[in-house]
DNA sequence: CAAAAGAGTTACCTAAGGCTAATATATGAA
DNA sequence: TTCATATATTAGCCTTAGGTAACTCTTTTG
C-alpha cells in the first residue's frame, strides 16, 4: 500500500488519489453505471434521455460523454447514440454490481427511505477492501437469517 | 421528504442538494472536524498543524478557515489561533461521533488497512436514516457478540 | 534590536461538475 | 422541400477545493 494510504487525508483528498490511480472521477462512474444500466436492454441511450434519468441538465451529459468517449468507455460521435464499447461494458458492470451490494447491504441493516442516496453517496469511493468485507457480511447474513430476524425483533424491542 | 429526494442524482447532485440544507461542504466538515479534536485536548490549534494534520497546504488551510469564521464555527483573526465557538463545538462534536461509529461499524466488519479512508469517505455524506441503522447494528452486534464471532468463523471457512 | 526563521496570507492557477443562453443539427409533417 | 420541433452542442459562468509563488507579519535568537 501506497505511503500517503496511511495518513489522513480530506474527502477531496481522498477523491484525487483514487483518481490518479483510475482515471475514473466520480462523475464518469455515475454517467457511466446509467449509461450501463439503459443499454443492458436498449442497446444504447440518448443524450436527453440521460439527462432526465440522472436529473441534470443536457450539456453536462455531452461534456461528460465526450469525456467517457475520450478515454475509449463509450462509443459516441456528435448528435449520435451513445453505446458502451467493450471495456465501457466491462466497467459498467463492475459499478452496477458494487452499487447493488451496497444497496442490498444498506437495506438489510434498515435503511429505507435514502436507500438510493445512501448507496450513490458511498458506492463511488468505498475500498475494494471495504466492498470485500461488505460482500462477505451480506453473505453471512444471507447464509444465516436468523440475525436478520433477530435484529428486527431487537429494533421492535427498542420501540423503533 | 423533498420531491427531488426520491429521484437518482449523481454523486455531485446529492451533494449540492445537503449542502443547501446544512451550509457545510464536505470539505468545511473536514476541517471542523480535525479542529475539534485537536481544540477538545489544546483548546486552540495553528494554521500550520491544521495543514500537515489534514495533508494540504497552508493556503487551503487559511481559505477553509476564514469560511467557517464567516459561519460562526471557529473564532479566528488574522495571523492568531483558531478555537471553536460553542456552535462550532457542538457540531464538531457530532461530526467526531459521526465518525468514530462509522469507523466502528466498519471495523467490526472486518475493513483494516483501507478504515480511515473508507470512513472518511462515507461520513460526510451518509444520510441521518443510514446513520441511525449503523448505530442501531452496532449495538446489536454488541449485545449479541456470538454474531461477530461466527462471522470470523465464517470467513475463515472460506479462506478468507 | 536587527536579522533570520517560521507562520500566515494573498493572488492566481487548475479541475470537476453543476448551470444558462445561444447556436447548430436532425427529423417528421404539411 | 421547407419549416417546426426535438435534440445536442458550444461558450461561458459559478463553486469547491486542491495547488504554487510571492509577500507580509510575528517570533526568536545572536
Amino acid at each position: 500500500m501506497d505511503k500517503k494510504d496511511r495518513q489522513f487525508h480530506t474527502f477531496r483528498g481522498y477523491q484525487i488519489i483514487k483518481q490518479e490511480k483510475t482515471r475514473l472521477t466520480p462523475g464518469m462512474e455515475d454517467y457511466l453505471e446509467m449509461i450501463y444500466r439503459h443499454c443492458r436492454n436498449e442497446g444504447y441511450v440518448r443524450i436527453v434521455q440521460l439527462s432526465e434519468l440522472l436529473n441534470v441538465q443536457a450539456p453536462s451529459v455531452t461534456r461528460t460523454v465526450q469525456r467517457l468517449a475520450e478515454s475509449g468507455l463509450v462509443d459516441y460521435e456528435k448528435y449520435g447514440l451513445v453505446k458502451l464499447t467493450e471495456e465501457g461494458e466491462r466497467i459498467g458492470q463492475i459499478l452496477l454490481e458494487r452499487h447493488i451490494l451496497i444497496e442490498n447491504f444498506l437495506g438489510k441493516i434498515g435503511v429505507r427511505d435514502t436507500l438510493l442516496r445512501d448507496t450513490e453517496m458511498i458506492e463511488h469511493n468505498i475500498s475494494v477492501e471495504a466492498l470485500r468485507s461488505i460482500e462477505f457480511f451480506n453473505n453471512y447474513l444471507d447464509d444465516n437469517p436468523h440475525i436478520l430476524k433477530g435484529f428486527e425483533e431487537y429494533k421492535r424491542s427498542r420501540g423503533c
